[in-house]
DNA sequence: CAAGGGTGTTACTCAAGAGTAACACCTCAT
DNA sequence: ATGAGGTGTTACTCTTGAGTAACACCCTTG
């Protein structure tokens, strides 16, 4: 996105003023910059509590402009939550293609999935509020988020089988953490202290690893031996 | 409407139409039901997306005697949000009197909290739209919160030091383990085919153990798991 | 049987914010 | 230059929903 090009970026928001070119190339890189700030002010401020005037502000240009990329509000949130899931079918599917153990396919998948989350794009997305969507629009991605936890839950049941794991709920393991990384946005900030990959790493080994207790479980009387 | 009918129970939401005999001490159940109600209301559909009128609905009453019982609708978001923390303190103090070891105490939190929250008080709970609030009462939770939090990483950070689990980001395991735990409203039903006390032991198990490998991670020799 | 406090209603006000109409400017190809 | 198409604005409309005023109906207690 941001390219060597010289001079402007009078914005903060990437790609909207400076105009790339041909007509309808710059339209769609514009929709983008526009989906990208309003989802990032959603994910601060709620669906509700940010006006089509605050993200007009944010790309400085006044409301009007917006209806010249979006059809309305509701499309914004709507691409919002195709991003995400979006991110996270990726991620699935390269999880699938990189590696064959289950459990390794279930780590790649929420490290993919966090990095992608937490990229400059990923930060726009809302995982929550999708109770703010039209019923179509929420049934449409309702459906793709019901298929890939679908996925989820039988790579968890493969590990089980595969003797990787523990047996468990793999429906109340998925939910388990699915929760942990789509609440990563609550707190995420961009050029925060975590970065990125820093997270999706320790996330993924909490995932599979827990809290790790000690093989020899020190004894509630404490006693630290070598770490 | 002709109440005093002996038969009574006309309503689903308990402790509204049954009026418990003296003024003051019914006004406190009415209180607690309409919280209740409007909580539950909340964390389905949000809360720009549930009208006052929706929530006197469920009462079978009419939206201005609400305010009988409540300032405005923001006191009843905010009522919600000090039931979460609340629950969640609750949670916590109870662990530190009830066991020493570190790790101990963040499974009795974790399953306390988890139990709280899933009880029929708790399900009114919303832990999202914490934006909703004004900022005046965002400011309280968030100081109660902060602290709490604080609280919880202590804990991770003893009990690493005692050797209970392997060295790791205190700050990074809490965001882990507290976005599973308070995302299980969004898909939590009360009367579904989970119980609370399930959910809140299976969590507890996934957060100290992950998906827990298996030792050797291969043949499915499993050991029991003895419920 | 009045009187008064509590319960509940209907019928409003009022602000905010999504969405639109209409116009004004710029710039580029002919 | 000129008109066409894209860019951008100001100044609205209209709906929704929070909050309120004002009244009507009990019950209880003297």
């Amino acid at each position: 996105m941001s390219e060597g090009v010289p001079g402007k970026d009078r914005n903060l928001i990437a790609g909207w003023h400076d105009a790339p070119a041909r007509a309808s190339e710059r339209r769609e890189t514009r929709r983008r910059a526009l989906i990208l700030a309003a989802g990032r002010a959603f994910g601060r401020r709620g669906f509700h509590n940010t006006t089509l005037d605050d993200i007009a502000a944010q790309l400085s240009v006044t409301k009007p402009m917006l209806y010249r990329y979006v059809r309305n509000k509701h499309e914004i949130l709507y691409e919002c939550h195709r991003i995400a899931v979006g991110m996270a079918e990726e991620a699935y599917e390269e999880a699938l293609r990189q590696v064959e153990s289950p459990l390794e396919r279930i780590r790649r998948f929420s490290e993919g999935y966090i990095t992608r989350m937490t990229s400059e794009l990923g930060t726009c997305v809302v995982l929550t509020e999708y109770y703010s969507m039209t019923p179509e629009h929420n049934e449409l991605i309702e459906r793709r988020r019901r298929v890939l936890d679908a996925g989820l839950r039988q790579l968890v049941q493969q590990a089980v089988d595969a003797g990787e794991i523990e047996p468990c709920d793999p429906k109340l393991a998925v939910f388990f953490f699915m929760g942990a990384i789509n609440n990563i946005n609550r707190w995420f900030t961009e050029g925060g202290p975590l970065a990125g990959e820093e997270i999706a790493v320790v996330f993924s080994n909490h995932i599979i690893n827990g809290l790790r207790p000690t093989r020899e479980g020190a004894r509630p009387g404490r006693e630290a031996s070598g770490a």
